[in-house]
This record gives structure tokens, sequence and C-alpha cells, in this order.
DNA sequence: CCTCTTTGTGGGAGCGCTCCCAATCTACTG
DNA sequence: CAGTAGATTGGGAGCGCTCCCACAAAGAGG
């Protein structure tokens, strides 16, 4: 029953030798035998054995892409649907499979590490979202396996693409300061994360710049998901904060439906800006304010340079910031008259 | 610089066989002789070649998952998130590795298909949210590899696992006749996809068994998404209707959204029902009637299907259909008086 | 007509692994 | 203490492919 390059070159009346030519497009065929070769093969609905086609060339066409460690939460935020669809689809495009790997919380960091390296046949790795101390990281530089980091690098000479995330929170918190808020807290992601941690330095950075001290009381650690703004933000309630600096959109929509509950009004009251724009952001109540990233660039842009890696077209390190920016919407202030983008039209 | 066997088997002072004896977990080897040659093993870093097994086992643990034609609004949706995470949960379980395939519109659905054939190593195929007339189908059947679908299948002795849409359709549009709305419209899914066809015959099913006249001005195709449920339900209001039974939770935010713009209230004017219950429709405005789907659990169980498919432990035609029930809020209608499911507290 | 290149084709070797069988070693039986 | 079953180990074969080299056939040039 199993076909083989031996069998379709029977029916043909050739050699596994030019079959094998035929298959990989190799010149030196003669039109018509070629021709002659794809019929049977097409016919026989003969597919090449991928397994020793890898075998021989050390090389496969399968990228994975790891997401370490996942809660589930991570799948209600598009971020990485996001991330993942524009994966995809530029592994598709560059002639690649993709190999999915999510962590789970349960299942040990370290074995999960080692599933990964295990099954990985010989493609190269994108991780994302890696949190600090991933033992992941080592082992691949260890096994010498291409990879490249989403996200700010846990160590400098590592390939990656990463975001502006310290300039754009800065930026953010500029913005909030220049609408005049005067008590601005943060709400930041799991502080393992690089991203995380980037976008509170980008906070303390700008409150000092503007001559404001840091007061630590302001800063709660949420984890990226809608749940943990809105438990962040009663905290920074409490604390009677003016404006709101949130890591993530998924948070800001928490945290404004605990400024509701408290009937307090958004940007009256209290202003806030988000972070990732997120396709829901533009039409939340009040639309938010909130930092564009380009997600689905980052994710393209991370396959081809791990495919440029891969196919010897680039050199390690081989690292690249994309600049994020701020989208001023009404969430942060009411600005009918100083930043009065398109028709500055306040909510009704 | 690359290992295998015969290199790890030289430093144990031990034959190639006996060293892939220890990886495999055989029986009789000598224990001290196993614990030797796991500690070079370790110490080496070594990881056998996945491609050289897959060769010769002729069976590799990889499962594939595959979305044939993903638009980008599908990721927005967490459907598909939230089955891709219980799907990569469930195969990490069983030890098996996912390869993820989501086609795109722009590429010919045939050339996707050769490309995912030509790429599952001899693992079993997912296929979700297939549509009628998919290529692929006919393709696997012929080549013989074992798949299975997550919803209602194309052709009758498939494996698939489904939730029992009709059924559960015609309860939620029941559920609206009994709340007393009279002009009930449904926005569907496309309808070129099974589960949306499955919902829309619920709909008409529970109409004509309450006497009720199918009026086809009333149906309105969506495309699963939010802004196509913003269309749709624009079209109804045309339509003076006074329910809407929507084919999915995304669909029903999108409608929520144009009968608030167009100054109507729901319960009061209009009775809407979702499906999927989707974690953000339990706190829309108001919370949403929906339909459960338990979505993570049939991305588990197919997932446990597939592999005791390939495993040998059930033989095709393997089928499941799971059921769905009707979660009662607030949108479908006031109901404290007859629907007091935990306690009945309208909103304030 | 003979050499020399070019084009087209076939077959051997070998990728790293598993599986089978044979060989060896051990421990127990009568 | 021979005899044997069982445990342990080694090496050959072969999975299906690509790559290299050898060779045949077909032109090109003198």
């Amino acid at each position: 029953m199993n076909q083989n390059l031996e069998h379709i070159a029977r029916l043909a009346g050739v050699s596994r030798s030019t079959v094998s030519r035929v298959i990989n497009n190799h010149p030196n065929v003669k039109p018509e035998t070629r021709a002659r070769v794809q019929a049977i093969i097409r016919e026989q609905n003969f597919r090449p054995n991928a397994a020793a086609r890898t075998l021989v060339t050390q090389e496969s066409n399968v990228l994975s892409l790891v997401i370490p460690q996942a809660v589930a939460s991570t799948f209600t935020d598009p971020y990485f649907p996001m991330l993942i669809q524009s994966i995809t689809a530029k592994a598709n495009e560059l002639d690649y499979a993709l190999m999915l790997w999510i962590g789970n919380s349960n299942e040990m960091a370290d074995r999960f590490a080692q599933r990964v390296l295990e099954n990985s046949l010989f493609g190269g790795l994108l991780i994302a979202a890696a949190v600090n101390n991933d033992p992941l990281i080592p082992y691949l530089v260890n096994v010498q396996i291409p990879f490249l980091i989403i996200g700010p690098p846990p160590l400098p000479e590592l390939n990656f693409i990463d975001v502006d995330n310290l300039g754009a929170a800065r930026a953010a918190v500029s913005h909030l300061i220049d609408m005049g808020w005067k008590r601005i807290g943060t709400i930041t992601g799991p502080l393992n994360m690089g991203a995380a941690a980037a976008r509170l330095d980008g906070y303390r950075l700008a409150l000092q710049e503007a001559g404001l001290t840091v007061d630590e009381a302001l800063i709660v650690e949420g984890r990226f998901d809608e749940p943990s703004g809105y438990e962040a933000m009663n905290a920074l309630l409490q604390q009677q904060v003016d404006a709101v600096f949130v890591a993530s959109d998924m948070m800001a929509f928490g945290a404004l439906r605990a400024i509701h509950e408290a009937g307090l009004r958004v940007p009256e009251d209290i202003g806030i800006v988000g972070f990732d724009d997120l396709p829901a952001s533009a039409s939340s109540t009040p639309p938010l304010t909130t930092v564009r990233q380009p997600i689905q660039e980052v994710g393209s842009l991370a396959t081809q340079m791990l495919a440029d890696l891969l196919q010897g077209r680039a050199e390690p390190p081989y690292q690249k910031i994309l600049p994020a920016t701020l989208v001023v919407r009404q969430s942060s202030g009411s600005n009918s008259f100083r930043w009065s983008s398109g028709g500055g039209v306040d909510s009704h």
C-alpha cells in the first residue's frame, strides 16, 4: 500500500532519482519525462515522505511558536490570537508549517521545555511572552537551535523583535500629565514579563521627567486580563487616583468597569490610557486612548526574521524594535481643545 | 557535531540498541546500564532525531489542527482561541505536538489542502469550521489519513464531534416564543458552514412547532463576527422585529450595539438570544441570554477522540454529539416571574 | 570521424533510528 | 554439574529520501 519514489519510478518507467528530480524541480529532466512522472504522481496521489526527506536534508519546513505559560485568560484576550494568526499567515506564505506549543501552568516548565525541544525537528522557534528565567531559553542556547524572542529579550545577545514598550508607556503617561491629571497611578502586567516591566519603567520615567514623585502605592500589578484590571482599579480607587495608565487594553476594560460601578465618569472624573489598541478599544465607552501596538506586524516580521535566520540571510544577533504610537481618543481627558485629531467631537 | 545513538553508545560503552532501549523505556536493560546511559544522555544534551524515528515507525506524535478558511475576524472572536487552547492542552497531555494550519481566503483552498497533506507527517487531523465542499475532505478520505471534524460533518460516515446545534437553536427560539415575543427574526452564520445551517434549521423548527409562519425576510445571514451582527440587526430593525435569535454571541454584541444606537432598549423593546456563551456574555449590557456551547470540552474531546482513532482504541465512524444548554439571563425578556433561575433579580 | 562538452538518467551510499534475531551471560533446576 | 529458561546485549537490515558520481546519449567543433 505504502507508496514511495521507487514505486512511482517503476510506474513511470524511470528511476527513483528522476522522480526525485521531478519532485524537487531540478533541471536536467527531459520535459516529456517530467510530464509523464508528474502525471503518475498526480494520478497515484503520491506525497513524498516528509520524515525521510527531513532525515537526509537535516532541515524541515517546520517552525514552532512557543508560548511558555499561558493561563486560560490568555485566550480571551485578542492579543495572542492576533499574533498567532499573523504568524500562521506569514509562515504559510513562506512555505513553513507551524507547530504550536502552549505551556500549561500545571505542567513543569522544565518538562515542557524538554518536550518542545524533542519535537522541534530542525526548524527554528519563535518564543512569545517569555517570562524571566524560563528554562527553555538556556536549553535552546545550549542546543544551538535558531530562535527568536517576541518581546524584550532576557539576555542581550539574543535574536528578538519587540515594540518600544518603554518609550510608548512614557508617551502615554506624559499625555496624561499634559491633560492636567495630577495623581496618576498605573496597573502593570505581571512584572516577571519583560514587556510589563518596560512599561512600568516608562511610567516612572515620564513622572520623573515631569518632576512628579513616584508613589509606589499607586502601582498595582495585574495579570493583563480583564478581571485583574477590575481588581486593580478598585484598589487604586481607594488611593484616590485621578488618572491611570493601564498596561493592556483588556485590563483597561476591567478598570472601566470598576470605575463605572463606583459611579464615576470617564474622562470627567478619571482619565485612563490603555495599551494594545485592540479592535474593541475604539468602540468602548468611552473610546479608549491607548498605545497602538502593531501586533500583526510583529507576528509577521518575527516569522520573516526567523526564516531569514534559518536560511542564512541574516546573522545573529538579529534584532528589531518597532515603534508604538499613542492613539488619543476620549478616555484620557476632555480634549477637544488641544488634541483635535479628526473631528474632535466629544461624546454626546 | 551531530550526535546520534551510536555516539552516545560509544560514550556509555554499550551498543546503539541498548541506548535505543533506554530511550524508549524498554524492559530488559540492566538497571545500572540504564542509569549510566541516561546520565550520558543528560550530560550530552542528546535528543533523538524525530525524523529518523518517524521514518521507521511510520508514526509520529504530531496532530494537525486545520481551520480551512479563517478571516481576520476569526481571531477577535474568542471561539477559536478557546478551541485552540483546549486542543493544545489536551494534546500536550497526551504527548502529541500540534501543528496549526489556518487557511487564508486569498490562497486557493486546493493549494492549501495540498500543503497540509504534504506536511502532516503520519499524524491525524482535526478539522474545525469546515465549509461545505472544502476540497481537503475528499483528499483526506482518499489518502486514508485519520481525521475528525469539529462541527457538523459534510458526509455522514465521517468521524466528528459536534454540539446539538439544531436542538439548542430550537430551544432558544422556543424560549423567545415563551417570553411572549411574536415577530422573531434570526441572524445566521455563513450558511455554507454546517453549524450555521443547523442553527437556522432549529429556528425554523421552533417557529413551526409553535404554529408560527417563517418569514424569510426576517432571516439575515451574517459572518459570525461583531460587525456583521451590527449590520444584520440594522436590516432586521427595518423589518420591525421584536426579538432575534442570533447564531453567535459576537454577532449578538453587534446587534446590541445596533439596537442601542437606534434608541431601543433590551429587553424592554426587543428580546435577544445569542449562541456560544462567551465569557463576556455574562457581563454585557444587559447580560445575554445565550446557548452555552461547551467549547473547551469539544476541543478536549476532539483531541482525545482523534488519539483514540490513531491508537486503535476506537473504530471509525467515531461520532459524538454534545448537548448545548440555554442560559437564561436578561436579554431575552423580563423574566423574573417565569424563569426564576437563581435569585431571579431584575436589573436595577 | 574522433574528441569534448552538455544534457539526461541510473544506482550506491547513507541520514539516524527501530526492530528482529542471534549471541552471550545469569540463575536456577533436577 | 550439565541443562535450560530467562535476562541482557550487539549488530544487521531497512524505513524513504537526497546527493553524488558514473555513465549513456546527443550535439559541437576540428
